[in-house]
DNA sequence: TTACTTAGTGTAAAAATTACACACTATATT
DNA sequence: AATATAGTGTGTAATTTTTACACTAAGTAA
């Protein structure tokens, strides 16, 4: 394809907030740094825009490049271009968000070389952060606290069969506050997405909780109309 | 500054989709491109993101150079980098909103010479438009009809005293629907954002309404919960 | 068998939402 | 002066949604 178009030494990149669930804490994915500048700092995994790819394939290159993980639910939230924000030059950021479910199961695929390591850290306990990553994790924070509310992401959180309280935990965590059982209860069911399993919990050494799945078909028919915490 | 980042031929720019009322109709600002690629076609008008400035200063600048307007209330709400969204190259765009009110008074300033010329269509009767724009466009309204659910962005189409039938007016036109005018009173009184002037509406040919101001100090106050229409 | 831990459930009060119709006021018309 | 016209402005009852709140059931471990 010919260039005809103005040029501008910019550069355009992804930035990925991806926030992962371990049944107990909320974690987002860091890299340390291996490369100048902010060398040693911890950063948002990220990575620039490929010449032949979209967005939205782009950004699921880099979460699979750096976690190994594909299918999970991601959105673009908010450009971060401050001409300042990147010491070496302008970079453009766009930041993505995806929601992980934490097995100990997966181990963190080897990152390339630019990060000596990543690691999830609860967010209740974050070092700072390189370049502007604080601001956009902030972002990235109220966004899906904002949506969570909306729309039933909180599943992507979770394993495929899971627990009300389970559930609630997330919302709790997301939200920041606690919520009533009975009245969380009353309203998740009440949305009709959820699937009664006839299994039930296993390996606990109290009662055993029944579980649920997200049935994907009946939100979609719901889809467009809005739920609400 | 020195420039050691890796390099791509990739061009950043804004489009802005101005919604408009008359006090009639919704509104958007396109124009007339005078240059291939769709050279006589309608067009958002955007602009490339200069090296020193940042996203929202940008897009501030598109919108004043454009409309001869400051002060907008204007928010980003979506990156569109499809590779092959623009014919000659690699262009990702940022899609700005802002809402303005259209009073007779305000002639458009011209426009660079990449276009024709500029113009308000009612939204009810667009064109075909350039590139992707149509996509672009249709992202913005849905968007627009989120937000002014939950904040009060109807003001910004409004002059700075309106009645409260004209308030509603807009709510209907955004949300494609029908609402009850004592119901849409009674909540949108209850949110205290609205000042209630000694003023009466002049010029019109039947009782005068009373005229409103929005009270930005109250609205302040109120900032963080959630309206909803 | 007992102690422990979490699961699971209902109801009443309060608040919010909805549906609905007519008299009032200002102007324009005759 | 009377009348037509066009939009303003207002209340209530029924329904739905939200909130606050506490105990019994079930399973496990000792």
């Amino acid at each position: 394809m010919e260039q005809i178009l103005p040029h501008l030494d910019s550069v355009f990149s992804i930035d990925c907030v991806l926030f992962g669930f371990d049944g107990k804490e909320l974690k987002i994915l860091l890299i340390e740094r291996n490369e100048e500048p902010f060398k040693d700092w911890w950063a948002l995994p990220g990575n620039i825009v490929g010449p032949d790819e979209s967005l939205d394939q782009s950004a699921s290159r880099i979460l699979y490049e750096l976690t190994g993980l594909r299918g999970i639910y991601m959105e673009q939230y908010y450009a971060f271009g401050d001409p300042h924000r990147h010491p070496q030059g302008r970079v453009i950021t766009l930041a993505y968000y995806a929601l992980i479910r934490l097995g100990g199961e997966k181990e963190l695929r080897p990152v390339s070389n630019y990060a000596k390591r990543a690691n999830w850290l609860p967010i209740t306990d974050l070092p700072k952060l390189a370049f502007d990553h604080q601001k956009i994790y902030d972002k990235g924070l109220e966004k899906i606290k904002r949506r969570i509310k909306h729309q039933p992401i909180a599943f992507e959180l979770l394993p495929e069969k899971f627990t009300l309280t389970q559930l609630q935990h997330v919302y709790e965590l997301v939200l920041g506050k606690k919520l009533d059982k009975r009245n969380f209860r009353k309203k998740i069911v009440s949305f009709g997405v959820l699937k009664e399993l006839d299994e039930k919990q296993k390996g606990v050494s109290y009662r055993a909780a029944t579980l649920y799945r997200f049935d994907k078909r009946k939100y979609a028919k719901l889809f467009g109309k809005e739920i609400s915490f």
